[in-house]
DNA sequence: ATAATTTTTTAGACTAGCCTAAACTTATAT
DNA sequence: ATATAAGTTTAGGCTAGTCTAAAAAATTAT
């Protein structure tokens, strides 16, 4: 059984090298975890000790077979709890996270299982994330970020890259919503600005820095 | 802001003194939280230092005004959680107290106001426990053991005293719940046995021990 | 190729929470 | 009243997780 300190090292270092299959630096969890280099030696050897990561000395730490599946458990029960807030206890999306990170250590597999079927078998979260099954299977969709569309197809979003509550309240505001339909409209050269429309009757500027942050499919 | 333990150790003491306005002991603090008294006397300085409770050295200790508050609120967020844990996800009331252990720690006020609106504020637990109010009020009924019930009166099954999962149990299968209408038909003089009614409709047996731990008005 | 810089690890120290063993205080028995 | 027993506190030590400062290794620049 894992620590709440070495379930949150675990899902960092499954994040982190979720993009690219290469080493995750000591340097990069350090900064993730809020804390100093010399604390991610102590707490990557503990992990390296229980085989949930491969360490090698200066090149940093590989997640094996069984850290990722106890780090999609974890990820499982904080999205999980994410979709409860938001669906049955009216939380909006920027509110659900720092909640989560604390609710997704709780231990009993029976109130996971319960909470699973209570919500419906979600597939996504509220930021279009999607929840890994309980046996730890993840439903992959490609999407792009909404600053690489090219033409003016059809375009869905489907999740925000970083979810930052500022950012949320943001795409609130705005008028943009995990599932809204969006058509570029122009894009400016100069900044890399877009004009959108959202669902067929909205029309707003977004940043090149938003586009990017937004994830969708054509 | 309290930590886990400190919540944990003050929640028992609340408990502990709830019954008698006599101080309580370190003795009696180390069997409920299965520690020993040295630790226990290290975690009274403390929580005696943020005024949470009176310690006079060697006479034990005694809550204070301001920690009886925050027991109280710990005790709301344990009941609350039980309830829905009960209510919504449809935990049986012998499994919900290991994980209402847990979930009592999180914090996030707008979380357990959010919560006990969803369960349109409950007063009282599956256990039928009163859930104090968010200013820490609680709702006191007198109950009395339903080994000291007198005649043939109107009995009504209120609360357990000590809701350990085997009683539960046993109560659920002989048919006796929170809220169960009861009479009495018999007391044995031996042993001190009563044959009970159920909802007018189901005889059981139960012991002096089970009777004694039921709580009932009359 | 060597020197300077950056990153990582090690060494040593701190706090929270726990323990055992010894010292101390209070309660009980004669 | 004194001796014994029981309960409490203190002293000192342990682990998990954190830190700073110094040492070691790898990377980058000259
Ligand atoms: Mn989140
Ligand atoms: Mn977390
Ligand atoms: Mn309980
Ligand atoms: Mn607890």
């Amino acid at each position: 059984m894992l620590s709440y300190t070495e379930e949150n090292y675990l899902k960092a270092i499954y994040h982190l090298s979720d993009s690219g299959a290469k080493a995750v630096l000591t340097s990069e969890i350090a900064e993730t975890m809020n804390t100093k280099a010399a604390s991610v030696t102590d707490m990557i050897k503990k992990l390296s000790n229980k085989n949930l990561i491969a360490y090698e000395k200066y090149y940093g730490v590989k997640i094996t077979k069984q850290g990722r599946t106890e780090a999609l458990m974890v990820v499982r029960k904080h999205r999980l709890w994410e979709t409860f807030l938001v669906q049955k206890l009216q939380f909006s999306w920027d509110e659900v996270h720092d909640v989560a990170e604390q609710l997704e250590h709780i231990q009993s597999t029976l109130l996971i299982e319960k909470l699973d079927e209570f919500l419906e078998y979600p597939t996504v979260d509220p930021h279009g994330h999607p929840i890994p099954d309980k046996s730890g299977k993840i439903l992959e969709v490609r999407q792009i970020p909404l600053s690489e569309c090219s033409g003016r197809k059809k375009i869905i979003v489907r999740s925000v890259k970083h979810g930052s509550p500022s950012f949320l309240q943001y795409l609130s505001k705005i008028g943009v919503y995990i599932g809204a339909g969006i058509s570029i409209l122009d894009k400016v050269e100069f900044d890399g600005s877009l004009e959108i429309m959202i669902d067929a009757k909205k029309k707003v500027f977004i940043s090149r820095e938003a586009a990017q942050n937004l994830l969708v499919t054509e």
